[in-house]
DNA sequence: ATCTCTGCAAACCGTTTGCAAGGGA
DNA sequence: TCCCTTGCAAACGGTTTGCAGAGAT
């Protein structure tokens, strides 16, 4: 769970951007704890547990709102999920094995130029807040030939 | 539709990758013209145009089979689909507007250094095939102000 | 008082599954 | 012959929809 101070401060933003401070939307946010991934089914599930009233569609739509205001990030894992992730200062991204589903953290520097890039070319605010990138790890790389001999060639 | 030596020769990838070649992995393929992107949805329905017993399984099934095999990407475009694509020796990526849709186009000179980051990090082969980075064009930032915004959509 | 936000419940729809028959190599 | 592939058809499951009433400001 979030803590006190940090929510209070995500609620200001809320509010900061002119929406409204529901009781949903303040436990929607109150279930990510900083770092933490949860999938939309995941944060149903886990409000519905403290407050069995609010609605499915109520927290898909907050969801989706919240990534709208910059509050959240939302990112495609592979899995046919929607993974959301409070948004602090600290932008870190993932590797992801094909293979065995592991997850590689990658370090936003790396990352950094491509925003750059796009805004320089072409004057676009990328929004890449938690990127997924696929491929096989090491040790994926000799358990599957398959894809990565034909590369090899 | 792939012309017909661009068909021969990715269909002998698919053999050489040890691959049977069946009828219908042969019509999935020519389904693909150069840089065109299809969802799966849309080959399919190509598909059935041509050869109605084609089934829908196997569509899905040939789809991530060749995705695998590097012979197409797949490319998450923000919608529900999955979107597919020939693998040429040509990469490259998309800036996906949130606001009016639009796809710009991103060299994978910009890519690269990402790739070969994960690979010195972690040994890990990311396969970047077909990457989509969203935000907001140009036009659309001075439409939708993003986090001071109120409106909905 | 205004107008956003929520609850409701069914429907949506792209995708997946298990298994037996088919057919490449 | 071997066993990889396909057809079949139902089901899956995360997500969305439209609308009326509730509630934040």
């Amino acid at each position: 769970m979030l803590d006190a101070d940090a929510l209070a401060a995500t609620v200001g933003r809320l509010r900061a951007a002119g929406q409204r401070v529901t009781p949903q939307r303040v436990l929607i946010l109150g279930m990510f704890a900083a770092g933490e991934h949860l999938t939309a089914h995941e944060v149903y599930a886990r409000v519905a547990q403290v407050s069995p009233a609010v609605n499915r569609s109520t927290v898909y739509r907050t969801l989706e709102r919240l990534r709208d205001l910059g509050l959240l990030s939302e990112t495609d894992l592979g899995d046919a999920e929607r993974h959301f992730e409070l948004l602090g200062d600290d932008r870190h991204h993932h590797l992801v094995c094909r293979g065995c589903g592991a997850m590689l953290l990658l370090g936003d520097e790396f990352v950094r130029p491509l925003r750059e890039a796009a805004r320089a070319r072409y004057g676009f605010v990328a929004r890449i807040d938690h990127l997924a990138l696929f491929g096989l790890c090491s040790r994926c790389q000799d358990t599957m030939p398959a894809p990565a001999d034909e590369d090899d060639h």
